[in-house]
DNA sequence: GTCGGTAACTTTCCGGTGTATAGTTCTGGA
DNA sequence: TCCAGAACTATACACCGGAAAGTTACCGAC
């Protein structure tokens, strides 16, 4: 396999150095030949995988959407519920920020790859799935619509406001202390839709 | 002024066409050299007003904050509250599309600029100032600190998702048909610390 | 009014980056 | 054994940001 000639991996040694740039320095200063380097290859090696640097990323959303559609799919079927999905969608953009963060930057992506818009349609399927069986949950949902907005908007928000370091530096994150970003975003999304259903009471 | 050697306004003519480019293309493709190209002027004349590409970058998010924290102070003063203060974060990020971008990716600024230091603590102040007179709107605000960050990412994450096309890209747009966005941000903020305050009644 | 300092801008050069093309090395099956 | 194709390299090109030195225009002092 690693021979010196045949990388052995290379396409998998990429997407992880990928991640890693791009989780540190963002996705703008994600350079193609520095990563080669890196991994002791020309420049031109990894583009046999990936066709173009765009390809890489496209690569880095497909991995990330699919494994966003697995958690929240795993999730629900343990019966987790809308707020534990929003917990979950978080967790995963804590886990995988370089993954995160190309997902949801199109300027950064091909909108023609079919491989990519199937794994983020089965993606956006779950979220959506996710939400709208808030209402078998207890709570009281009047506007189904504005109820999945609101839902995605919040753990989302949490999330894009988390990786990019401004709840820190906005000094809101000190309004926590030491708490855990999981448990401020189960603080902060129950306030979604009213109180929590409480076993022992109706709807408001 | 503008007599074919100085330029005479570049500095604005910058910021205008790089805010322009990357509205369209994303702050990725944004390059000095077509940016300066376009104005008809050398590749290095940006240079000497803002220092580099990310002086261009600082710039911009600085009258980002500034603008955004004077919307917000407006609409403070004016008496709208919580909610339209939600929905003015909303309307600024869709009126200034490549402003919001750049000011919410900190790995695309300078962590050490004092003028973009002072401009983003003055807009976090007058954000969390607006949420947090919650209270004085008649919600029950029990987890001060959470109904801060709930309230900032939800809107946060509405823009976000907004701007990068996900909103339609999901699928979750149709269901709305043609309601605005800043509709559909009310409706869907309006959900967060329980039912709307009526004046009839107290609090649950 | 011209002179000099300074701001605004240009020219030139450098290293780094993505991409295209042609060539090289290895693998694996017939 | 051999050869077709996959994996990777070498080379060349256009574009990019930045540094340094030079040029032009403005503007206040005298």
């Amino acid at each position: 396999m690693a021979n010196g000639y045949h990388h052995g991996n290379l396409r998998t040694a990429v997407l992880e150095r990928a991640a890693e740039v791009i989780e540190q320095e963002g996705p703008y200063s994600f350079s193609l030949r520095s990563l080669a380097a890196d991994l002791g290859v020309s420049h031109t090696a990894p583009r046999h995988h990936f066709g173009s640097r765009e390809g890489v990323l496209n690569a880095l959303a497909v991995e990330g959407f699919q494994e966003l559609a697995a958690r929240l799919r795993a999730d629900r079927e343990a019966g987790g519920g809308f707020l534990e999905a929003g917990v979950e969608y978080v967790r995963f953009a804590t886990d995988r920020p370089a993954h995160f963060q190309v997902m949801f930057a199109p300027t950064l992506l091909s909108d023609d790859d079919e491989e990519l818009e199937a794994a983020r349609a089965a993606a956006f399927g779950e979220l959506q799935g996710g939400v709208s069986a808030l209402a078998e949950e207890g709570y009281p949902v009047e506007d189904g619509a504005a109820a999945v907005v609101a839902g995605w908007a919040i753990v989302h928000g949490i999330a894009t406001l988390a990786l990019t370091g401004n709840l820190d530096s906005s000094g809101i994150r000190r309004l926590f202390e030491d708490t855990d970003l999981l448990t401020i975003t189960r603080r902060s999304a129950g306030l979604l839709f009213g109180r929590r259903p409480d076993p022992s009471e109706g709807r408001s």
